[in-house]
This record gives C-alpha cells, structure tokens and sequence, in this order.
DNA sequence: CCTATATAGTTGATATATCAATTAATTAAA
DNA sequence: TTTAATTAATTGATATATCAACTATATAGG
C-alpha cells in the first residue's frame, strides 16, 4: 500500500478524539452533581426546552439523529416523567412539552451545565473560537 | 431558568454536528464503493495496520473505545477474516495482526479514504487547519 | 369520494458505548 | 511458595445509531 498518514495525523480522528473527551467529561460531571441523565438524554430536553411545541422529526433533525433512535430517548425521558407527548392537530404528530419536574431538572443541571462548557474553551481567545467555528462549518459544508 | 444559550451556539454542538457529518459521509462513500465494512471498524483494522502486534488494550486507548467495544469489533473482524489474534508471551494478551485478506482489503480502501479526508478540508488553508488543530487539542487538555 | 402516495412515529435487527462482574494469567507479598 | 492483588480479555445489561419494515394518518389526483 501506499504508505498512508498515521492515524493520529489526520484530522478526523482529532476530532472524533476531542467529541469522546467532551462526552466523556460532560458524563462524569453529571455523576458527580447527582444527575441522573445520559448526555444524549440531556440533549433531547434542551432542545424541547430550546423549542415551543417541537415534533419528533424536528428534534431528529436538530440533533442529527435517527427518528428511531429519538422514539427510544423518549421513552426513557417519559419513564423518568421529564417530558409528555401530546397530539398535534395532525393526528401523527407528537409534541413535545417538558412536565414540571422537566423543566425543574434543567434548573438544576443547568449549573453543572454552565461549567462543562466554560471549562472546555477556558484557554482559547474570543477570536480563536470564532476561527474554531469557522473551520468546522467549513468541513460540515464540504461534506454535506 | 437563567437564559441559556440556544443549542445551536455552544461549540460543542458544533462538534458534535461535524463530527456526524464525517461518520455519515464516510459510511455512505464506502457503500458506495462496496466497501463493506463500518467506520469503526476501519477505524481498528487502520490502526492494527500501523502498529506492529498491537494489544487489546493499546489499541482500546488509541481509540478512545472501551475494552469491551473493541472485543465485539474484533469478533467481526475475525469472522469477516480480515484480522488474526495471536498469543502474546504474556499468555493474557492477544497480539493483532491482518491476515493476507486484511492487507489486500485494506489497499482497496485507500483510494477512497484518501478522497474522503481530502474532500473535508478542500477548502481549508493549510494554516487554518494547522489552527484547527490547535484549537482542538486545547479543548481536549482542558478537559482530559 | 376513493384510491394511491406520502408522512410521522414505532419496532426489530445489528453495531457500538459504557459499566459491572467474571475468568484466566501474572505479579507482589507474606 | 502459597496467597493476595493486579491485569487482559470476555460477557451481560442497558443506551444509542442505523436501516428496513410496518402502522396510522393525511393529502393529492382521478
């Protein structure tokens, strides 16, 4: 073969390094607070948080997911009584809404949240995130 | 709640998204090219490459994957007949290798990987990226 | 209207991620 | 040297990702 790059030098696997090592840290900090919440799960209740009565296909494709794999995150959001379903004006429709304790339990993790996010970027200048974002929406353009 | 930021402005969602859109267009090139095979398990089979009789464990932690996740990779790997486990001195260790299969699969892919990796950063200058880079591993030092 | 087609969501199958428990082999300590 | 502690890999349980098949509802065209 052709002698290809070492793994270690491309750049998809840097960044692929750098999503693990935020999930990961994201995940321990949860632990840690007491927050009983896959970072996944935690997603899908920002964005209902973020949206005014959002469908499920709205939310897959916020958070480039699956249909499938969001009918099964809800099902672990109602289980824990975070969310309801309720029916849209098109019968096949759902739309998402956080219950009381929902919306109580992002109060809580918001904290935790705000940290994780701060911590991550602690060392980069304004300008160097800016720059960061760029690239990436670059990559995303070129792949999309 | 104190006002959040959107989802769609925290950085890491910016990841996120980006590194998805690598995994999807990847995965859709190589069943394009009936390559038959998952990105994850490129992943390994690459890194097996590059290494000389590379262990479980060494090859879990250049990975960022869990023991247990590189184990069931490994058995389709094996079924598919493209990797060898061999017994290391240490009679606990699996030394890795590819068979004859494996290196031959391997050359196949290349073409295609290389497009891929190129096509992401056709617009990127050769600074920028060097700037990417940066920035990214100082997300990762911030938070390892 | 009535039928064909499209859409929203669910379910099943397989791959991967994570954690905990287990097995086999090794090393350290008594 | 026998026991205790450690380590490499596997296995089981649960969560998520992806694809395909399916159900229920909605809409378009005849």
């Amino acid at each position: 073969m052709t002698t290809d790059q070492k793994l270690e030098d491309v750049l998809y696997y840097l960044l692929e390094k750098t999503n693990k090592v935020i999930r990961r840290y994201s995940q321990v900090r949860f632990n840690e607070a007491g927050i009983n919440i896959t970072v996944d799960q935690w997603l899908v209740l920002k964005k209902i948080n973020d949206s005014d009565r959002i469908t499920q296909i709205e939310l897959a494709n916020a958070l480039f997911k699956d249909r499938a794999s969001i009918t099964r995150i809800l099902d672990l959001l109602l289980e824990k009584k975070l969310i309801r379903k309720e029916p849209g004006v098109d019968k096949r429709v759902h739309e998402l809404v956080l219950t009381p304790a929902g919306q109580k339990f992002m109060e809580q993790a918001f904290g935790v949240v705000k940290k994780v996010r701060k911590k991550g970027i602690e060392t980069l200048q304004d300008k160097e995130q800016e720059q960061l974002r760029m690239s990436l929406q670059k990559i995303i353009r070129n792949l999309e």
